[in-house]
DNA sequence: GGGACTAAGTTCACGTCTTGTAAGAAGTCT
DNA sequence: AGACTTCTTACAAGACGTGAACTTAGTCCC
């Protein structure tokens, strides 16, 4: 397979990561701590956290009180070494934010979108346009911004040329990333929105910790993001994921993906309120968000809502546990508009639920929890993309005059 | 997350696993060849390939005809630098088969079991008395074997002690592996056998060349090996891959694992013979393989027959559409027994079935398969676990006098 | 307030590794 | 014989991690 020879370079390369990564990770921390957890030489810590230093992407955070012998210099990854900026492509907004490298907020912008199906050409404009306004808002040059991470709905192909296929926003095989990067000069990241609030509850959230996990989200559509082995899982052509469109109930409702017994069919928010309709509740007038809401409420009045509701859970549990057996993950992080609004009544049902359904083995192995971020976080997942990028390089390594491959 | 330094030895290991890997999976390759495909340089080709050929692990191969110059020489892992051992615990019979590192068979041993659910000493007797007689057949002295790859039919839990659960067997938690190492030098590598048998189909079978695959198998019982990036993914405590346990319709057909709407109830063998009995289907006295091939044969004649199999294609179908969707694969293979008399008549049905209920994307961007190997191919599998880690390892890098972790 | 004591961080010589480059050896073809 | 190509060997250069010695910066005790 991979015939890719190692060389010196990449051994420091690879120790600037590790090092780096750790700083990061796990806050301020010392040199010598460094050194413990990497197994590094405390030589080699110093000559590396040197060059970081000189570089300015650590900086020295106070040192730590000794009980007689000199104090350790507490070290962190410098914020304001650079800037990312994260952006959320979505049916109804634009959202553009800008972070420092703590993933600290220093401006935010958020275009709505009226038009049902916007053109790739306007959402390119938007996102440039905000990030623009989020640089000029936090009085920060553009060079200063280490990448863009950009969340689309919709399944994003390949980090080449980023193509997307986005049906809720009429997209079919759009060169988003190729379109963003034509004007500007940042580095771009495109991926599902998805996939980055995953990152995001990873990184900040309830997946802290865990290194094989499953964000699940469930809002009026379905998705999951699959983290294995604290890298985000794409497939071949980084199209993996999909859990919503997995078959659930053979020949059972129709979906709108074309397919028949969808899980998405059964417990989006959205196949939810028409399963209630259909079974001749009372839908609740006004928005889905509404809809749904008064639906969990009528639980303890109709029977029919109780019904609905119990079914929701059985379907959600089962879709779960088909996760579980599938990936034997060690936590699965449930969020999602529709979702949290279920598992804020509903966890140890849901739980319950899974447990029917899994096998005994991967049941016992994983714990279920609820997203802590709330749908914001998609933009500072995006955010992230750059992070981890500048972390797996260990910073920007000097001599760059190095040809990738030949 | 991890927290591993790089070291110049590392490197040099690196290399030599490189280099390793390429001439055992491309076949005898000139010095010149690995050079071009490693991209090192001529000098540590030279350097390396010396150390290795002094160790005995590689050896030349003959010469390859040149147009005016010195014959290129060819290297090739040599086949009697070590032997690998793999067995294979079914619910019917312990086999035992002997292989050079070329993985051609030198022996092997078959022992039936007759009681249904043998307790795990009687399986590590027969593993360990195989052993000895395929060495004495092919007259090989067991300091010669590299390692011992072991199959069995259920969950298997981490490398460190392999506890298995199998729920044919009877075993809850036996740490398997641990009670192997107990009594033999050997190391000893314990794998679900679906994992083993997708091993061998990865690397000798329907699937070499691709990297993102599934190898799924349908037999009495329903699994698959998950392929990613390749290599098999196992999940936090190595049980992932239990495809057979997803629910495909939810409320559906009880399974033997407890749930209802299992896969398995619907696509394995002995789902399908079920159902073709429920149906009032005429089932072919016999075993199982005699009954299956029975119904199939049975489809030109009989409506009932005809039903159950579309069905069956049906579910089936909608189970790969599932893997199709989560996972994104490049491949994806159908073994097993019964898989494959359904594959080899119908499998441009199935094609069609995934598509149907796979999303456009992921669908266009994989193949379907059907195994190569048959089910002897098990015991090969875990044979190869061993062989793997000689070449992770880059064959055994001289000075082992190293600490593993400090 | 001064002198131990202690622990963190730094410097430097050393060994290991890949990589050029160059020169030579080993074959084969014209 | 001469041309040509593939390996091998040798050697210097450059990059790296490491261990041991060394420096630095505090605390503590008298």
């Amino acid at each position: 397979m991979d015939g890719r020879r190692t060389t010196v370079r990449d051994m420091r390369r690879s120790n600037r990561s590790v090092l780096l990564t750790s700083i990061y990770r796990d806050g301020p921390l010392s040199r010598f701590e460094l050194g413990h957890r990497t197994s590094l030489s405390a030589a080699s810590v110093s000559n590396l956290v040197g060059e970081l230093l000189d570089e300015g992407v650590v900086e020295e955070a106070g040192s730590v009180e000794s009980d007689g012998g000199r104090p350790r210099v507490l070290l962190r990854v410098a914020p304001a070494f650079g800037y990312v900026a994260g952006a959320e492509v979505g049916e109804t907004r634009v959202r553009v934010e800008l972070f420092d490298l703590a993933m600290n907020v220093l401006a935010t912008k958020v275009y709505p979108i009226e038009t049902p199906k916007p053109a790739p050409a306007l959402a390119v404009k938007y996102v440039l346009a905000g990030l623009a306004e989020v640089l000029a808002e936090a009085n920060i040059s553009s060079d200063r911004v280490i990448g863009l991470g950009v969340a689309v709905a919709g399944i994003v192909e390949g980090p080449a040329d980023a193509v997307v296929h986005a049906q809720t926003l009429g997209w079919d095989a759009v060169p988003f990333g190729a379109m963003l990067a034509a004007e500007t000069e940042i580095p771009i990241q495109v991926d599902n929105g998805a996939n980055t609030l995953g990152q995001a509850e990873m990184w900040f959230g309830a997946g802290r910790g865990a290194t094989d996990a499953v964000v699940a989200l469930v809002g009026s559509g379905v998705g999951a993001a699959l983290v294995t082995g604290g890298s985000s899982y794409r497939g071949i052509r980084s199209s993996a994921g999909e859990w919503g469109h997995t078959t659930i109930v053979y020949g059972g409702r129709g979906c709108r993906c074309g397919a028949e017994g969808c899980l998405e069919a059964y417990v989006g928010a959205e196949g939810v309120l028409d399963r209630y309709r259909l079974a001749g509740g009372e839908v609740t007038p006004g928005d889905e968000e509404a809809a749904f809401t008064g639906l969990l409420d009528a639980v303890g009045t109709s029977e029919v809502a109780a019904k609905v509701v119990e079914d929701t859970i059985g379907y959600l549990g089962a879709g779960f546990a088909n996760l579980v057996n599938l990936f034997n993950p060690e936590k699965i992080v449930l969020g999602g508009w529709s979702g949290l609004l279920l598992g804020e009544r509903y966890l140890p049902q849901l739980r319950e639920a899974v447990g029917r359904h899994a096998l005994r083995q991967p049941y016992a192995q994983v714990s279920l929890e609820l997203c802590e971020l709330g749908r914001d976080a998609v933009a500072m997942g995006a955010a992230t993309l750059p992070v981890l990028r500048l972390l797996r390089d260990g910073g920007n390594p000097p001599l760059p005059a190095e040809s990738a491959a030949r």
